[in-house]
DNA sequence: CATGAATGAGTCTTCATTCAT
DNA sequence: GATGAATGAAGACTCATTCAT
């Protein structure tokens, strides 16, 4: 409609599709909030593009299937999640203290974008996709829980922590993501604070039987 | 289960209402199973009504709606759950073996009822009831987690924990949690072990800080 | 259940044909007012037996159908109607006197039963016999038309009124109707004055032509 | 209708807003052949659909519930209805000539209309809202007896009829109501002509006493 | 590419009717 | 004959998805 539509070059700096981009962007928020607030199933399409103030078919545009969407939010988010987790040059060398910091920016991160972790500690429960009848792109959504498994392993040959890594990562998630989330439904509490709970309960947990003598 | 319910002939008059129970009862099983493997949302009556062998208006005539059935489900498992934890004659007297006693017991109830645990953990996914537009009866579903609060509160009464107990639940329930339900997914998995693992780290995140010299 | 019943005589003065009628009668009273208050197809055949305290069944103990309860209504009460309209030993001999008398009566019986009434009025609502497809049983349903058809007739040939005797009815019908049905709304309002001012309307609109010179 | 309506090119982007007008008259009419002929709670919004040529889903496009579709069907066709009746440039001076030139145009509008007038004659059939509980909307089904009781007003202010005009508005339409009804019923009857004579009776019936002489 | 009306398969829920007790 | 639970056909309504503009 605009002058500049009429001869489709791909090289305006990207201006088209910087555009797009703010559609899919809005999109995604959008569909983030409606997730989190009436889960998967019981949001939708139509209330996710009025949120994001764009038309249905716009949603499609973008997006072939509704689970489509979850999928991207979380492939586009989890990069965040894991870098976050990632080690960095100003991380101190003992791992214990490079535990506390890096899942101090995981904690952080998730303070900042509460509904997406709702949406992803529900993440299952729609069991199986319409679709293909299997279980909704389970593969493209692990990198988080990987790297906590890495880190867990880095723990135990730092000689940290003592067990079995995977297994440690689990009980640490789900200890800590249960005090977060009951933090989360309560808009004052200090997330920050209860993950930071959380890792120490674990750190104890953890601790090679070794060096603690008996009891 | 009750010893009394054995001999199912009180009276020719109790007949009707005894049938009645069984049908319940069969609508109860078919959904707990029908909701685990699909979710809440994607699970449909009448799948449930024939999986029970019932005709669909037989679900109407016990449960007004489908919301009610998980209630029910819930409302009706729960006091097994609170039995369990509970302290019972030969427990020991000792908190910490008692305690390993006394979730032993829970997770047996839960390995017994792997379909319904999902359920319970994916509780407060359906967002909001259809008829009162608020949450689904959050209110009737609190019982096992105060029971474990109590626990908590004994184990920090008995010197054998150090914490505040509510977050000490919440540490012990979401760590021990995620532990059985990755075990959930496999059917091989041996729950009873991952549940005691559960148990143990977390014996060992609460114990007193004051026996641990270092920190 | 009762020891009289194991020897089914017919004689016992009707004992239990007796009670069954009371059943019969509680029912059609319950299914009249459920009827005036919620409409014939709005009315469960549930709440009609709650209301007269009976159980499902035996409202279809005593009808076939849905429809045939109305019937019954309408082919019950009508002759009550009939007779209130048809001609009394005390009626006064002048037509146009009569006339007063008889429709007071009706619309009497009409103040007593102001519910049936609005069923009445509603007739042929119900477009069509679910089972036959016909419509409801129409046949029955006339009797207090052609009552006050023949009354129209009767004044006619006295010369108390003019005009086709089906069509006077007709107009006389509606109009009273109308008035009744706005004091029907409302509880305090009195029938009777409106019936008699319908009368009265009627009377002049139906006056023969010759005896009012011209205008 | 409207004069401006005939060229149907207002802007390009006016084009899908009259297509939607299209629909929605199109489910207007189906809607009001459909209830006509088997009365509100009988009809289908599948038949409706089907009849309209378009899909169950443009239906609620439209409407939000059943109930909406009598209702736009009656606010929207009251206006013409109530226009009918109004007084015209043309109509004589006489008040009783007028009454009967506006009231012709009434019938003639009826018998254009006759499924929707047999839909009026059966407004409040429907017990109450589904979901406010309240009646359907009657405050919206007014205006059509508020003109013809201004008539009346009209008509005692010029000394044409007399008595109150509420209630002779009441038993005007009442009588000529019922004496159309039954012309409704046979297709080939002149619906004209009953409402001429439903004029006349009422003419008589509410002429002045004074004028009178006897009693 | 944005848009939003059209679509119809799919679900929950109701309720007349049956029938074993 | 009374009873009330079982039944399932039927209908209102939802919502993901399509597609003409």
């Amino acid at each position: 409609m605009s002058p500049a539509s009429t001869h489709r070059t791909k090289r305006p700096s990207g201006l088209r599709a910087e555009a797009k981009e703010l559609f899919r962007d809005a999109i995604l928020r959008a569909a983030e909030a409606e997730f989190a607030e009436r889960g998967f199933e019981a949001a939708r399409i139509q209330d996710i593009a009025k949120r994001a103030e764009v038309g249905v078919g716009t949603v499609y545009n973008h997006f072939d299937q509704k689970t489509d969407i979850v999928l991207a939010l979380l492939v586009e988010r989890q990069p965040d999640m894991v870098a976050a987790i990632a080690a960095r040059a100003g991380d101190p060398a003992d791992w214990t203290a490079a535990f506390r910091a890096r899942i101090g920016r995981l904690h952080a991160y998730v303070a900042a974008h509460r509904p997406l972790f709702g949406l992803v500690c529900n993440l299952g429960l729609f069991g199986r996709d319409a679709r293909t009848g299997g279980p909704v792109g389970q593969a493209k959504l692990k990198p988080v829980i990987p790297a906590i498994e890495n880190m867990m392993r880095e723990g135990v040959a730092a000689g940290a922590i003592a067990g079995d890594p995977v297994r440690l990562a689990r009980f640490f998630m789900g200890g800590t993501k249960n005090l977060l989330l009951s933090a989360l439904d309560d808009p004052t509490a200090d997330l920050a604070a209860e993950g930071a709970l959380g890792v120490e309960l674990f750190l104890r947990a953890a601790r090679p039987v070794s060096v603690e003598g008996e009891r």
